[in-house]
DNA sequence: GCCGATTGTTATATGATATAACAGTTTTTA
DNA sequence: TAAAAACTGTTATATCATATAACAATCGGC
């Protein structure tokens, strides 16, 4: 059987990163998060304060997209937020919130350890630049 | 404000992989179709008379899934099945699925040569190899 | 000829992502 | 400083991708 969709680096990227993110979050699942909770943990973790608008750019999701997920984990204890004036809201991890982005973050890591395993040695060091490059959006 | 998960390869998989798979789509809309629908008619149009499940098993979508996809893109008339045997059909491109198929690939093949160009020269040589090595899947 | 596996299908659920509209608030600027 | 513009969080809603379970019909191997 031909496969003529293996020629084409983009579609080598989607299925390369569908299959890496379903494995991570099988992986995640002992904990019962998802991939997309642990980046917003750990981008909070590393941005004690930061706002819910903030963290949807870094991130690329929409503010109206970021509502269910910072409710969800606000209703899991995970995160508190505050008003720092009469729009924005800042966010902060609870002491629960502390200690699963602490369990998310050895689940990731293990799992990052593997995934750069997979590519021969010679070219593990070139694996962030070029991953940094595809993701270069043309200026429109 | 830092950006812990930029330091992670997984991370920027994902996120290359879905800025590269948006702009991919937004270049289709003219033919509208998106990048599903041109997948499944490339294969198609590499392996005349392949069936829906091998289809399926090829782009790592569900039998149930594939069902409205074909579905669509038969209404669109882009192509046609006829059992194989009581179960099976075998699925060809009619001659509008043939010229769509071109336009489409044109189109991918334009995407491919812009995403490729993006990385450093001296790395595009690796790029095939290595998103290979990040697809494998680790026997479970 | 029987039994397990396969195929296409329906129904259904979840997750990610997109747009439009809004009320309240802040910032810009004229 | 008053008016205009931009920003924030929110609701409602739609689309797309993907997942599971169940079913009837069919096929293949023993």
């Amino acid at each position: 059987m031909k496969d003529p969709l293996s020629e084409l680096p983009g579609y080598l990227l989607q299925r390369a990163s569908s299959a890496a993110l379903s494995e991570l979050n099988d992986r995640l699942g002992a904990l019962n998060v998802r991939h997309a909770d642990v980046s917003l943990l750990l981008l909070i973790q590393a941005n004690p304060g930061i706002t819910q608008s903030q963290a949807g750019r870094m991130l690329d999701i929409q503010r109206a997209n970021m509502v269910p997920l910072v409710a969800r984990l606000k209703k899991r204890g995970l995160i508190q937020s505050k008003p720092v004036d009469g729009r924005s809201r800042a966010i902060r991890l609870t002491e629960t919130g502390r200690t699963l982005v602490e369990k998310s973050f050895a689940i990731v890591q293990a799992f990052e350890r593997d995934l750069v395993g997979r590519v021969p040695a010679k070219l593990r060091g070139d694996i962030k630049p070029m991953l940094l490059a595809l993701w270069q959006r043309p200026a429109q």
